[in-house]
DNA sequence: CCTTGACCTCAAGTGCACTTGAGATCCTAC
DNA sequence: GTAGGATCTCAAGTGCACTTGAGGTCAAGG
């Protein structure tokens, strides 16, 4: 629509730091870890297609969002890393991470809840408070407690059927 | 209500260990960080008032979703380490927590329905697809990308009014 | 051609959040 | 009163996710 810059479709490293943010030691360490891939020029430098750009965009939400790498480079599966995925590729991957987003995301929710929740009942000051005192609760339910924890897990069972 | 089990009020860091799923050494980790406090025993043993499993709880809550301990510290703010925490601490502490959630949460959302988005138009497989290649989109904008990530941060003026 | 800034590799260093180990003390139960 | 497990301190080590530095190469402008 607007080919008044005709960037020949390759990135350097220094457009990728500055589009996504993202340091240029970062995405080679990225790269060292295979989480991104790059061609190379003549001169052995990296050259990156456009759709690395969501890829690292991703990477670094993810990041943020408290996934490690690991978990990251799982999410992606099977989303090629130099060719240009295709449109099964991407909507795999994207059924993974919204999962991953999904169980984030009420694991956050289910925290907000709790907290509204003592602070709307005012029993704050209470010993009784299963809330304040999730340990009391549970303890008649047997000696396995963790309340607000177990919640924020990534399954390792993602049984995406292949 | 059941005062079968009368666990004199202190907990050991065995116990606390147990019961939030959080290892001895990080708690005293923790300690050492002014994350959370203790009473000694005669004999210099750590001892746990009740309310602090709900703040070992919150800390390991936010870890998991990505909170550095220095954020952890700074959301609990003026919440006493020593004393049980009074109504108005907590309906304090719960609001800061409430809204670095909140900011988290909304950036999951954002980034869910991005995914979505993309999956449901069908363009992934397109060049046009401004999620796909948000750089494009933001280009005519100005040199200014960063599309998926700035939202995600928890913004230090936090303007709690006191 | 030459300069200059972007880029390369590889090794080492950094900061966070712990864990591990050594050597000693505590405390509960027999 | 003593054995054994829980706890203590302090120092050093670990893993992740990078960053920094040294020493060198590449590539676009003048």
């Amino acid at each position: 629509m607007n080919p008044t810059h005709e960037p020949d479709d390759l990135l350097t490293i220094g457009e990728m730091s500055h589009r996504t943010g993202v340091a240029t030691s970062a995405l080679r360490y990225y790269e060292e870890l295979g989480l991104v891939g790059s061609v190379r020029t003549g001169g052995n430098q990296r050259r990156y297609p456009r759709h690395m750009l969501r890829r690292v965009s991703l990477i670094s939400v993810a990041k943020r969002l408290g996934m490690p790498l690991s978990d990251v480079k799982e999410a992606f599966g099977d989303v090629p890393i130099e060719s240009t995925p295709s449109h099964s590729d991407w909507q795999r991957a994207s059924r993974r991470w919204k999962k991953r987003l999904e169980e984030r995301r009420r694991a956050i929710e289910r925290l907000e809840h709790e907290l509204t929740g003592c602070i709307g009942c005012g029993c704050l000051s209470l010993k009784a408070c299963a809330l304040l005192n999730p340990d009391d609760a549970l303890a008649e339910i047997g000696p396995g407690p963790r309340r607000l924890e177990d919640v924020t897990e990534f399954p390792e069972g993602d049984a995406e059927r292949s």
